[in-house]
DNA sequence: TTCAGATTTAGACACTTGTATAAGCAATAG
DNA sequence: CTATTGCTTATACAAGTGTCTAAATCTGAA
């Protein structure tokens, strides 16, 4: 990404980021990502190469914001950090809401794109990622005899498979059944 | 991929791909992947770009291609499926020996590669696949009450997990402590 | 309000991509 | 041997990519 996201944005970049994101979800919703072309954003969005390429390398860092725009959803506050027992629970019910509330969106993306295909695999990655970040620093794994990044690791991945399954695999579940799925999968005791 | 693997090719074909992916596999050791292009893979190879074409629809479809020549290695026999408690750790140590043999290729990549790039996600992406395949064939997951396809997406994630932190992340370990690891995240009495 | 510093934009450049066509070549069956 | 079939190759095409320049425009602090 070019443009910096830590420091805020005047009102025209805010304008610009806003604009190529939302027609990127658009686009996302009626073609493959492969067929979606920087022109054709850039066209759409009605502003010149030159800009697209002020803010983002590729499409594919494009994409990336786009999933950063809907995981400012998930609020990681250090409140909750404390009781560090339950966070993983915590932090899997407010995956679990994004992937929800953004439903429409995965099915229409699913429609286009592949399973296993890139767009997929980087909606994915982006959220094992933000998973991992967070559960490492807020969860104490010291009990089982593992090196402790390989938990979390294990933890992140599994967090995110139990939610490919209900929601990218359609194998409906409430919270409930999903929080089964996830304890028995990772035997929680274990760990925490 | 264009050509069709399973039929057995002309001496021709088994030049050409051999070719197209030894070079490949040279430019993996000397470059980024995005830096690798159609056109230098034809150039190194002297083959015509309408060639390269005949044989792959781009050059992901080469790598792709690459991880099956390395994969080759394996060899999913019949025999062994039968005793199937056993087969996970089997399958286990037949990946750990291809990453292991391959040891070097896969730090010249690292090399020039992001951990969680493009690249390194198809290397991985592969042979979890192959896992997969394999495991959902061989194993028996009655016990435990889950979805059988989701414990054995499970197991093949947590199989992948642990080599990569061996070998992509070098933390090094022979394969009694690997499967101490494997063990443990899985819990693995609890499956099979 | 002004002006210096930053952003945006038009246009061009060298390069890559995937496809299509038709000519050339090689292996095989009759 | 030769006709047929299928693969290889030369070449061209329309599109896309990422970078660069210099001019235009905006913006915030004085």
């Amino acid at each position: 990404m070019k443009y910096d996201l830590t420091k805020k944005p005047t009102r025209g970049a805010q304008r610009t980021l806003e604009s190529f994101s939302q027609t990127m979800f658009k686009l996302l919703s009626e073609e493959p990502f492969e067929r979606i072309s920087v022109n054709k954003i850039c066209d759409i969005s009605n502003f010149p190469r030159a800009t697209f390429y002020n803010y983002f390398d590729d499409k594919f860092d494009l994409v990336d914001y786009c999933w950063y725009v809907i995981a400012q959803e998930i609020e990681v506050d250090k409140a909750t950090e404390v009781k560090s027992n339950q966070s993983l629970i915590i932090y899997f019910d407010r995956l679990y809401d994004v992937f929800k509330n953004n439903r429409h969106l995965l099915d229409n993306i699913l429609q286009y794109n592949e399973f296993s295909g890139q767009l997929v695999n980087s909606f994915v990655n982006y959220f094992k990622d933000k998973m991992q970040t967070i559960l490492s620093g807020s969860i104490d794994y010291s009990k089982a005899g593992l090196p402790v990044e390989l938990i979390a690791d294990h933890c992140s991945e599994t967090v995110i498979l139990v939610l490919k399954w209900i929601f990218l695999k359609h194998h409906d579940a409430d919270k409930r059944l999903a929080h089964t799925y996830l304890k028995k999968l990772l035997n929680l005791d274990q760990f925490i």
